[in-house]
DNA sequence: GTCTATAGTAGGATAGAC
DNA sequence: GTCTATCCTACTATAGAC
């Protein structure tokens, strides 16, 4: 078997990958047709039944590379030297939903989803315990370096504060998704200047 | 048309959506069947389609219901006259959905729907903007009452923080959601302690 | 590998008896 | 007013030609 059918293959699940996501974006997960992500893809039925096994195969597909990308946006933040401001880290966080997703709405959809998809309730769990997690790193480093606090009276407020940050994010995606003006520069400063100390 | 008969019909109406919503709870909106509403309700699909014109129009008097309580939950707690911590409003919001709603699952689903849907987007835009507007009248008394704010900082500090405050909840909600064992405690803790001042 | 045509099925809604 | 039986649309997935 050459590696370039393997390459094609994967490019072309990919491609089909994109038109899916695109669509999903206009009609959420569960609307979509097969018949709009064919014709969103400029393939056939056949073509896509070849590279995908179901709906449900290319709906968690995409729901991993949308949520996936958002894990390595955090951690890449994380691990930079000097460490970012709280506000930084939510920022890079939804500016990259922002960026790549054109808007969050589709995150949103994800987590209602999620709320009767068993698979999908897995796949959001691990991202969100994932960042979470990311977001407790940070916050017991921050919290030492620029606090002063002992390793474990840092770790017991990033703990603590932690799900706070990922409920404040998922607050901001959500408003966002609801109003087309929604303020997010404003909420990120309301949010930094009374969450962290 | 005597009325007993409108009252009959209102009665039965609710009945049905009772029905729904146990079903919506279990399934989601979208994976709900007007069969498995059917079967609920102990009504035929006649009976169900005398009361209800289509399977929207149930989702929608139903999405109505769930949030319509939530806001008469937050506005009756501002009115109180020892004005509540923080706190406590945003866990009498939570502990109202945690009650009447088994759990928030179900409002998870309602915003992922909202994202495709302009009837519920506009259903749920209209309830968060009547919650954060509550948020924000209780807040600018607050803030005149604790910390000796005159009237224009007082409100202006409100209109900061109200929508983190809404933002948290909706937090709240998504991770009790995504996590059975999540600790709304903790998280309510965490977040009144950093948050308000 | 990709297309067209279609099989198979689920589910929303209705017609007509009682 | 309510039930049963059924229509019909819309959609997923496959079969078979090229």
């Amino acid at each position: 078997m050459p590696r370039v059918t393997d390459e094609y293959r994967a490019a072309r699940r990919e491609e089909i990958a994109d038109a899916a996501l695109r669509v999903f974006l206009r009609k959420g997960f569960q609307a979509a047709s097969m018949a709009d992500i064919i014709a969103e893809s400029g393939l056939s039925a056949g073509a896509i039944y070849g590279y995908y096994a179901s709906k449900t195969e290319i709906v968690h597909r995409t729901a991993t590379r949308i949520v996936g990308a958002r894990v390595l946006d955090v951690e890449r933040l994380a691990e930079q030297d000097p460490l970012p401001v709280p506000a930084e880290v939510v920022r890079v966080l939804m500016d990259g939903v922002q960026r790549e997703l054109q808007d969050p709405k589709i995150l949103v959809q994800l987590w209602g989803e999620a709320m009767t998809d068993p698979a999908l309730l897995e796949l959001a769990r691990g991202v969100v315990v994932r960042i979470r997690g990311t977001f407790e790193a940070y916050l017991t480093a921050w919290h030492r370096r620029e606090n002063g606090l002992s390793e474990d009276d840092a770790a017991a407020l990033a703990a603590e504060q932690a799900p706070v940050f990922v409920g404040a994010c998922q607050g901001c995606i959500v408003q966002t998704g609801l109003f087309e003006d929604f303020d997010r520069e404003a909420y990120l400063d309301a949010l930094v200047r009374h969450l962290p100390r």
